[in-house]
DNA sequence: TAGATTGTTAATCGATTAACAATC
DNA sequence: TAGATTGTTAATCGATTAACAATC
C-alpha cells in the first residue's frame, strides 16, 4: 500500500474518533461519506478517497459499514498493535500526559517516567514512580521501547534526543519548542503548543481593528 | 495587506522564535534567508516570500536585519498588543497551561481560571484562584475578554463554547477533542493532542514490519 | 567590479473539489 | 425500476520550488 501522507493520517484519526463515538452512541450500522463529511466539515469525495486508501469498499446507495471502517482504520494506523512509551520530563505537561487516560485507545501505554530533578525522583506522578535519568538507556534497551515522549525544557531536548536515539528509540513525540536532529529512520512528531497563538493573536488583532 | 494563511502564520511563528533566540544568543545583526532556511528546514525562497508578505525588505548580498524582522513579524501577528484570556477547566492540562510562563511573549495573559468542581473552586492553581462557572460570563463581560482556553472534558465543550460566545469571546483555543460550532466571526483553534498518535502509530507499525 | 543575495515570475507539485458513470 | 451513493477520472486550486534578472 502506498505510504500515506500526514494529512491523510490526521483525517483518518478524525474519522476514527467520530466513527467509534457514533458506533458506541447510536448503534448505527452503516454511514455514508456525506454524513461523515458533514459532521467533520470535510468534502465527501475526500472521505471516499481516504477510505479507498485504507482498502474500504462502500456499498452503493447504503454507504460504509461502521465497524468495518473502524477496523480498517485501526489496522492501517496500527492502533491494534500496542506499543510502550517512556516519558522524559515530569513537569506540568508531562504530568498531564501521564494522567491522560485515552492513549490506550490508540495502542500507546506510558510505562515509565524519567526526570533528573532529585526532588521528583522516587515520587509518584499519576501512578508512575519517577525514575532517574541514568536508568533511561538501560530501561529502553531492556524493554525494547520504541517511543519516547519529550516534555523537558528546550535547552536539554537535543541532548536527550541523542540519548534516546542511541538507546534505540524509533519515534519521539516532541512537546519541546526545539527542532530535533535525528537519523532518517527516527520519526519526530512536533507538538509545539504555543504555535497556535500565531493564528489566535493574528485573528484578535484583526478583530480589534474592526 | 492580504489575509495570511494558517501555514504562513505558523512559519512566521517559527521564524520569530528562531530570530529572537538567535538575536539574544549570538548578537548577530543580519541574517540571510538561506541561514534561516537551513536552521528551520524550509526552502529559502519560501522564507523570502513570507518576509515579503510582512513587508520586510532585504538587503542584496547582506540579508535581513534581525531586529527589523522580529519587529515586523511581531507587529503582523499582533504579539505587541497584549490580550487577556480565561481558562476553562483546571484539570491536568489546564494546570500545565496556567503554569506555562512563555505566553506573555506572544501577548497573551491568562487572567482567570474557571471550573465547576466544588473541590477545586477557591483552590489556587499555578497562582490563580479557581473561580466558579457562574462567574464566567460576568467576568468575561466586565474585563472584555476575547480569548478563552478550553480544557474541559469533551462532553461539555460545545455547551461551554456557546456560553463563551454569548459572553463575547472572539477566539477559543480548544484543547478538547470535540469540534465546536461557533459563529463565523469567532475563531476556533483546535489542539487535539492525541491526533499526533496517528502519525506515530503508523510509523512504528512500519518499523516493526522491517 | 565581482559575487552573493534578494525579489519575483514561471514551473512544478500535491491536495482538494467537481463531475459523472457504475453500482446496488 | 428509480434513485441515492459509491469509485474514479478530470479540473481546479493553492502551496512549494526552480530559475534568474535586479540589486547592493
Amino acid at each position: 500500500m502506498a505510504r500515506l501522507s500526514r494529512l491523510v493520517l490526521e483525517r483518518l484519526m478524525r474519522y476514527y474518533r467520530f466513527l467509534t463515538e457514533t458506533a458506541a452512541k447510536e448503534a448505527v450500522e452503516t454511514i455514508t461519506s456525506g454524513e461523515i463529511a458533514e459532521a467533520l466539515e470535510i468534502d465527501p469525495t475526500q472521505v471516499r478517497k481516504d477510505f479507498a486508501a485504507v482498502g474500504l469498499i462502500g456499498m452503493g446507495r447504503v454507504g460504509f459499514d461502521v465497524c468495518e471502517a473502524c477496523r480498517a482504520i485501526r489496522v492501517t494506523l496500527g492502533f491494534n498493535r500496542s506499543y510502550e512509551a517512556v516519558l522524559v520530563g515530569t513537569g506540568h505537561l508531562g504530568g498531564a500526559l501521564l494522567a491522560y487516560p485515552n492513549f490506550v485507545r490508540y495502542g500507546m501505554r506510558i510505562v515509565a517516567a524519567f526526570d533528573n530533578d532529585k526532588q521528583k525522583i522516587g515520587q509518584t506522578v499519576a501512578g508512575q514512580i519517577v525514575k532517574p535519568m541514568r536508568m533511561l538507556k538501560p530501561f529502553i534497551k531492556r524493554r525494547k521501547i520504541r517511543l519516547a515522549i519529550l516534555t523537558t525544557p528546550a535547552h536539554v531536548s537535543q541532548m536527550l534526543a541523542d540519548r534516546l536515539v542511541a538507546a534505540g528509540v524509533k519515534a519521539i513525540w516532541n512537546f519541546t519548542p526545539t527542532g530535533l536532529a535525528v537519523p532518517p529512520d527516527v520519526l519526530v512528531r512536533n507538538e509545539h503548543i504555543s504555535i497556535g497563538l500565531a493564528e489566535i493573536a493574528y485573528h484578535l488583532k484583526d478583530q480589534a481593528a474592526c
